[in-house]
DNA sequence: AATGAATGAGACTTCATTCAT
DNA sequence: CATGAATGAAGTCTCATTCAT
């Protein structure tokens, strides 16, 4: 006997809900999945846990997708879409240096960390899950094929405009993906928006030399 | 069943005996376990499977371990170890040169992988699901911590020298850690040790500068 | 979708209307709840199979039935009269003799299966239902009641032409319901119109001594 | 806090059991599994009735089977072992002629379902599940064939001795399965072991003609 | 020391039914 | 009237853990 009407909290009975949409419930279900799964894995997310996130029970998200996996699926197809997306925009423009690519792509995938953590996390814990559990790996494959052929139009790019010795080509890709993978799990690892920001910047001015560049002698872009 | 690294005919040597029968199969079991967290995580590896690839039942493992989780925390313990050490040795050289040391312990990394897979794997993996199973967090911290001091005194040592800009300092920690995060993740994934050595190469030409530095003029070190 | 019986083109006649839309759907959930309880029982037939076979949604059943359950006994009913119905007629002529009868009734059992399979299938399949499910009993025993007492004024009828022994009465009563229900199971499992009229006539020759006895010389009971 | 050790009903504790023989235990889930699938059909019937009927609960029934397929096929392999069985018994001896072999039959399934009704009940609940269930009807088509070809031998044993019309083999065939399916339907549904045996008689009589070839004269197949 | 039978909690999933729209 | 979102109970199955042997 639960009262009704007046507690927010949890006052859901039988039959469909005052104000339901679809779309939205969708949309909820997903985000709530994607916090836990890049929070616990996909092994480790229980129904349970998406279910009450988004509001609703167990059974409710068989409504919505024929399984636990779809559920996933749906995520990884989202928040692949995401950063594609965002990755995309600010490289569009056409008159963009090399370099400058290079540095909107690292200051966006930090931007999009602080409005939204769970999204490398979700990405970190997908490349792992995607190697646990079989059905997910041809979801994270493609996701994993799409950020190596943007990473290999940048370097083409920057091939074209003379920033790249064409002959580096296979060791500027290891070095960006090694990068950008750091990169993510440093973020989600520390959990310091700050941090991370710092590090970017950190492994930005290594790679223009200005960090390990031996002999004492420092490294200016564009010294006078 | 089998006997490794011993000859089993051969007399007990004086002193405390090598492996007791019991400290082999904890060993065993220890190994069998790293291979399958790595593989599965901590939530996907079941006891049964740790027990049959140790060779012995789910019921075994409970005479040398408490429960799951400390059979993962002895994994943990014993690969934080034998990763440290090997640090420690190829480092312990006094007149070795900052450089000298960054290209020892990304070699002995890259070799630790080659000799057993299951290490570097293994680091990855329990770095998920210390942030997914709360018990295993500790121990994670701990592993962490003290890879972070092991890098400062490296990185110390770079600022003693005049290798590094004191002022770089945790400038140079974070981009050391990106580094070393990434290329373990790397090496995890690509899963092939040539890729896995190239990648470290560029990635250190990268950090020196020599990769991605502007200008189409590229910097060496030592530069006549 | 279908009419069904009437040319829906033809102006209605007066009286009663033939079928509203209610009713219309009504019997169109309960022919489709026919075949799929037929084919997968009460247990394993779901309120959504029904409801996609009639064009509607589960919902919507509950606008006819107050429950699964109560779909289940319309059927019932609905087919139970169908074929008695049939039988009656078949057997209505008084001028039929006990052999004529008996021969009729397979007749039209055979046609009816021919006609629409489910009711056959349904009959069978509620047989095993009534005792899976006890809610199902009551209305199984009516059917069984009526069929029990069709084949009593049957066999009664043979006894007062003299085709059937009066002391054989129970006997008799036994024998037919043992053939008629073999009969039955025999159609749905072979599922074959064919095959089915072959084993009726057959069973029916068996019945007149025409298939055991062997040698074209007949047994007698007793005999003197 | 349960008591232990002197209420025999419910005292089990966890881990094993005081006195446990895996054949044993295996023996009693298929019995106690073939009472239930013959009550309430496979989709009826859940594993806590089956683990409760035997003693343990659910979890150790995977103990002994992968799933409640597997003890479903355990018990039907069983049941029709232990038919066929007595089946080829009843009927070794060469002498037989086919008269006493039919009789011998009909007595001996008479028989075995006074000893365990379970056993006809689940023969008939199988046919129709087998048709419910598709991961069923391979076991049921291999009983089958084995009833099939076991009553082709005993027609064929009967046309060699000139009981039989050898151009009414088929027919033959036909009718023997009619009665039989009808008997043990009978037998299940009767649920009464002396009226089986009453109709096994009346039908036997009714198959050599004895019941409902009126007046006692016996007709003649093409009777001069 | 080791086995393997067994428990019990909890996971994913299905489904009859209810109800706002 | 009908839809479709949602609940809640129940079902199958898995698994860490316990314990008699």
């Amino acid at each position: 006997m639960v009262a009704r009407g007046t507690q927010p909290s949890r006052p859901r009975r039988l039959g469909r809900p005052i104000a339901s949409d679809g779309d939205e419930r969708r949309r909820r279900i997903i985000e709530s999945a994607r916090r836990q799964f890049a929070r616990s894995g996909f092994a480790g997310t229980t129904n349970r846990e998406i279910a009450e996130r988004a509001g609703i029970t167990t059974g409710a998200i068989y409504h919505y997708f024929r399984s636990k996996l779809e559920v996933y699926l749906a995520v990884f197809e989202e928040t692949d879409r995401l950063i594609l997306e965002r990755y995309a925009q600010v490289t569009a423009d056409p008159t963009m240096s090399f370099d400058q690519m290079v540095a909107a792509i690292l200051e966006v995938s930090s931007q999009m960390n602080r409005e939204d953590e769970s999204l490398a996390a979700f990405i970190t814990s997908a490349s792992v899950d995607a190697h646990r559990t079989p059905d997910l790996m041809a979801s994270y494959r493609g996701h994993d094929r799409q950020m190596v052929s943007f990473f290999e139009r940048l370097v083409d790019r920057g091939i074209a405009e003379g920033s790249l010795d064409p002959a580096m080509r296979s060791d500027a890709m290891a070095a960006i993906r090694v990068l950008t993978i750091g990169l993510t799990w440093y973020s989600v690892r520390v959990h310091d928006p700050e941090a991370h920001r710092k590090a970017t910047v950190a492994t930005v001015a290594a790679l223009r030399g200005e960090l390990f560049a031996p002999g004492g002698q420092r490294r200016r872009r564009k010294a006078g």
